[in-house]
DNA sequence: CCGCATCCTGTCGGATACTG
DNA sequence: CAGTATCCGACAGGATGCGG
């Protein structure tokens, strides 16, 4: 049972249900920076991605990552060397979405001037607060 | 040349810091859940919004459309009426970024499959948790 | 070097009661 | 009906220390 063509965006509460728990995964504040690090890497250790997403402590880093992996956006290996060495890379359902999330990327970088002047409209005209 | 210029997606520090706090924003469980019950609709009150989005408590959907309003995403229009009658849509912007987040529903949509079963394969090899 | 466990804090978000 | 205010539990997320 082939997914049919889905040109249009068309919503199921059974996809909206599944779209909500990924969505809410994706935002979780590293996520789509971590993807963003890997993105156009081939494989990047953890010490370089921490630094590469910048800001990130040691324990989320290492729990988007375990996510990424548990939703087989991200390849985890091991190498079996002292001292550890820990790669990561995108898989190629990670790089699609990796894509897919670039539109958005795209419209903020769009649509930045819109939205800042909408925010200082809105708050000039509620100086009190 | 340090990073290869990518086609599409190019990152630059200022964008990612605005994309960083659009994304936080959109991704705060409810809007884009909100945003897609205002799509297509012309003009939608505050309860039957409530209905339509289904779960979400008052305190938070008026937060919320607070937000999306104030980021020029949402407009509110308040009948001056007893009882009072608000009604809300989404502006062009808002439209656009719909738009723009829809091929993230098509992505989820579409790779629902892969990232269950990569959950699956995960979780199984993990039995004592 | 990588990752886990623990502690601690701020914020998110739901339930409820009240106002216009 | 629409919105505000308050209380409160849950959890995200940072700092630190240990272990392999």
């Amino acid at each position: 049972m082939d997914a049919p063509n889905v040109s249009t965006c068309v919503i199921t509460p059974e996809r909206e249900a599944l779209v909500r728990d990924i969505l809410g995964r994706i935002a979780d504040k590293w996520t789509l920076l971590v993807i963003d690090a890997l993105e156009g890497e081939d494989a990047v250790r953890f010490s370089a991605l921490r630094q590469r997403v910048g800001g990130v402590s040691q324990k989320m880093l290492t729990k988007t990552l375990r996510q990424l992996e548990r939703d087989g956006l991200v390849a985890r290996h091991v190498h079996p060397v002292v001292p550890p060495r820990v790669e990561y890379r995108l898989t190629a359902l990670g790089e699609s979405l990796g894509a897919a999330v670039c539109s958005i990327w795209v419209w903020a970088g769009d649509n930045i001037a819109s939205v800042e002047e909408a925010r200082r409209t809105y708050d000039g005209g509620m100086p009190g607060k």
